[in-house]
DNA sequence: ACCGAGCACTAAAGCGCTTGAGCTAGACCA
DNA sequence: TGGTCTAGCTCAAGCGCTTTAGTGCTCGGT
């Protein structure tokens, strides 16, 4: 009936209205669940946008006032760089999970640093493009929730601890601090005295937390010889400071590492310099993923569900645009799934 | 209510107007190189304009004609399956760079299968989300093309060969055939005789053009023990066939992956099985990556620069948008890197 | 029988932008 | 001198939707 050949026009809220003998706002009324029209014409209203397939157009919305109906979602990071990662996709799927929901879209887009990042905010802002962003890797010293409060754009800060936060941000995170204690104390408890932490990028938030944790958990243990050293996060970076440090005198005899690519790289450094692991090396490696298993042995892990986490910040933010306040929430302690590359020193 | 403050109002085009002491229509064609103002008009709307931060509401645009200056990309896959992978996050990066050139959007979209994919296409056009999409993973029997096709939005397949293709759309793709010709001819020179090649999706257009060719060179080079075996790219699989190819009577003494993720799970298990490589069996990744300089031996691998990749779709996909005619365009051909887990054959 | 209330629905304005149709003043031509 | 162009603007309509302010009706109360 409405078929029409090639170049299929999209039908409007006038078409419905005129095939239901109605007027465009009565179809407005009908279709939005609003007051204003009975029962039997709302379904028909209904019946006949249904066997049109209408969609709203998002852009007369929003031109009327309601939101873009998308949020967006920006990764600062060089292109080059953009490795072996299943973090991000896995976190992306979770997030359009809860979108898709509500026919949100979600405007993705990767840039080269923090600056441009910024630029970004600004046109998405002044384009009306977005109705709020999900912001990852926050920073110490971080002029992106200042510049998104200003801009009055809903976010939701993936990853930022609640204290560092700024007041009007809404934040979801998960504890580092509990997590580096619970590895410690793991390898404590093996009998580990000398642990190098192999740490991402220090102006990370999640790095510091982990840094202190660390600190503050070595020094409630009375472990001396314990210490964080901070990479790019690049296989390459992890291969050379995991030479370094088990090259020294008193070589470590358990590394953390801040994700599973410099732990991958770390254990094949560490079998070049005749470091067997786990008998003379313990490694964890901090986010779990198919490379663990890829790579004998295989690695014990810290283990989150990143696709959880993604729904959960969506829904925060879904939240924040329905008008609640910011708010902070917690993901589940990642858990330290032991495989085989860590186990008791040597001689324990 | 959401926060309130002073939600900075985003200037519009009557704002400019008045400032500059001009007509809103005087503004337009100067804001957009339109003839119909002196260039003195054009400059202080200009400044004006720049001055205010003024952008255009591409709501406001969209409504009025123009596009929706927003392009679409879909990853169906499921979300569990979102593995280890850096070649869409590195596409993705290199269509950016193109589509921020001219201020587009892009809208990600992960979904579960083709079925849902189809139904996200036809939900961007009846609500104008996008001017056009970039299509991936193209597969025999595609509904997809058609669907575009039928719904008139412009499009790039991205990795479609144009012999398999729909008419009305372009292409953007590598010579799986002469890639596979050149690691065949390779093997051979190295005295391999027994090949297989562990496959990908067998519904993906270019496995099949993968193992069309093999076949057609194995043939050709009177080579009667090469053949194919398809998986779902996953390391389990990978490591899985590896372990049934290896342990069959007439081992193969070569082995071609189509990813990385399977190759290294592969030479995992025929390390378990007792194969060292490249000595007893040489291995081959189609899809370089860091993974492949992660193991050891580094793996010989068929690389391209993915984000040129993107770069080129992307840039295909806008002259699409400026009217061109549907076009197809070969990227370079991927290139064989020999690193360590290739060599001559046994006694050879 | 009259009034006001309430319901179902319509008319029209407005969101920010583009665009074709005027309109005006000066330049040019005869 | 009048007529025709044209450059340079302005006007107003319209894109598809929401929303406010009506407009008729019916109905209950007195």
């Amino acid at each position: 009936m409405a078929d029409k050949r090639s170049p299929a026009r999209r039908p409007t809220m006038k078409d419905i209205a005129r095939r239901a003998g109605v007027s465009e706002s009565a179809v407005s009324f009908a279709l939005n669940n609003r007051p204003g029209v009975s029962e039997v014409t709302r379904a028909r209203v209904r019946r006949v946008a249904e066997q049109l397939g209408w969609r709203p157009s998002t852009a007369a919305r929003q031109l009327s006032g309601e939101g873009a109906a998308t949020v967006g979602f920006v990764l600062a990071r060089p292109a080059h760089t953009l490795g072996v990662d299943s973090f991000f996709l896995q976190l992306v799927s979770g997030i359009q999970e809860v979108l898709a929901e509500r026919h949100l879209g979600l405007l993705f887009q990767v840039v080269e640093d923090i600056a441009a990042e910024c630029a970004v905010y600004r046109t998405w802002w002044a384009e009306h493009r977005v109705d709020g962003v999900l912001m990852v890797d926050p920073r110490t010293d971080d002029p992106r929730p200042a510049l998104l409060e200003e801009l009055g754009l809903p976010a939701v800060v993936i990853g930022g601890a609640p204290a560092e936060l700024h007041p009007g941000l809404s934040a979801v995170w998960a504890d580092d601090a509990g997590a580096m204690a619970a590895v410690v104390g793991e390898l404590h408890a093996l009998g580990h005295r000398r642990i190098v932490h192999i740490a991402g990028l220090p102006g990370l938030a999640h790095t510091q937390r982990r840094m202190r944790s660390l600190r503050a958990e070595a020094e409630r243990r009375g472990l001396t010889e314990v210490r964080s050293v901070t990479t790019d996060y690049s296989d390459a970076e992890g291969a050379a400071v995991t030479h370094r440090v088990l090259s020294g005198s008193a070589a470590p005899t358990a590394l953390i590492y801040d994700n599973d690519v410099m732990a991958v790289a770390g254990v094949a450094a560490a079998a070049e310099l005749g470091f067997a692991v786990p008998e003379d090396v313990s490694v964890v490696a901090w986010e779990d993923s198919a490379l663990c298993r890829m790579v004998k042995p295989w690695l014990s892990a810290l283990s989150r569900d990143s696709v959880a986490f993604g729904r959960t910040a969506a829904r925060e933010l879904l939240s924040r645009l329905d008008g609640a306040t910011p708010g902070t929430v917690q993901v589940p302690l990642p858990e330290l799934i032991a495989r085989q590359s860590t186990g008791p020193v040597r001689g324990a």
